[in-house]
DNA sequence: ACCTGAACACCGTTCAAGT
DNA sequence: ACCTGAACACCGTTCAAGT
């Protein structure tokens, strides 16, 4: 399989450069969109371009690198709110969380699924991760009967993307969609 | 306000030339997606890129050329439902139709959503038709009685392009979603 | 080993010359 | 008026030289 062999450790330097890199790249996603230059994050990161290319072969890399940290979060924030809330409102808090995440992101929203549905290295863990939290929830739900039946974990994420991405341009359409999936959620 | 002062006629040539353009573009675009270098297009219908940029100054007034007959269609098909089908049948139909076509067409959705969010030129008159034909069939549902009376037009279209590019790389999830989203739909 | 930055390739865009 | 295609600018990517 296409498992990494040995995460080697890294040079001091190296990590330094890394870690330069990753936060500069937050930044200049954040101003300019996820399609920002890569060499000005390089720049801005006082490395040369080679140097990016060296730890990052593509900006699907470079991306999954920079939002790992928030989906992982994600990931554990779906165990939080099982432990605060019923299984119902759990559920539907995350969603809500979710669209969120999605929503004043221009456009990034859309760019990270591509790298996660790609299977980009960088997502491989992180993906699991939120899987198996939806799946946590999701079980949870329909076992308190809060949800139907015939809806899977992965349906979840892919309706709070949709909405997430649908409405990004109009935040205000987001609540209402949102309303519509939860009750269309419900028992039938 | 930015109106089109006088749509002059075009020479002979030139709307040749257009007309070539696009067509070639929308063969480029199934074959390569949507973000295909436009030399090739320009190449393949053979004219100098000068040529093409003169026509469309940018590739979202080229996407725009290429898929504003199909925008209309779809406009059309709703008023084609809406004398065939009972009111809340044909908006459903109209909303399977709609997330059909957002499905396999490799990104291209979201860039259409984005070209139309952002007024470009070209659309300003299909777009005007989509919403006239999406208010006829939720205002005929919603006085029949078929689906809520808190969603608006939009929403409607905004779901539907959300479940499209959600579930463009698993299919089958779409039928599930759009489920969901319908029995949201109805009075709650 | 890793970094650097010049060099290359690619593609969008412009514009002077031609018809 | 419109078209052409060379030229330019920009940006992703590579690689030889340096540490």
């Amino acid at each position: 399989m296409g498992s990494t062999p040995t995460p080697r450790p890294m040079r001091a330097d190296a990590r330094r450069n890394y870690e330069r890199i990753v936060e500069v790249a937050r930044e200049v996603f954040r101003e300019h969109g996820p399609e920002a230059p890569l060499d000005d994050v390089a720049r801005r990161a006082c490395v040369g371009p080679g140097t990016l290319y060296r730890h990052f072969p593509n900006r699907e890399e470079l991306i999954a690198a920079v939002y790992r940290a928030d989906l992982e979060a994600l990931a554990d924030q779906a165990y939080d709110l099982a432990e605060r809330l019923e299984p119902g409102e759990a559920l539907t808090e995350w969603l809500r969380v979710q669209v969120g995440f999605a929503l004043h992101k221009r456009g990034l929203a859309a760019k990270l699924k591509a790298a996660m549905d790609r299977d980009a290295e960088g997502f491989a863990l992180c993906k699991t991760k939120l899987n198996e939290a939806a799946a946590t929830l999701v079980k949870a739900a329909q076992d308190a009967g809060a949800i139907r039946q015939d809806v899977r974990p992965r349906d979840l994420q892919l309706m709070a993307h949709g909405i997430g991405v649908a409405t990004e341009a109009t935040p205000d359409a987001a609540e209402r969609l949102l309303t519509v999936m939860l009750d269309g959620l419900r028992p039938q």
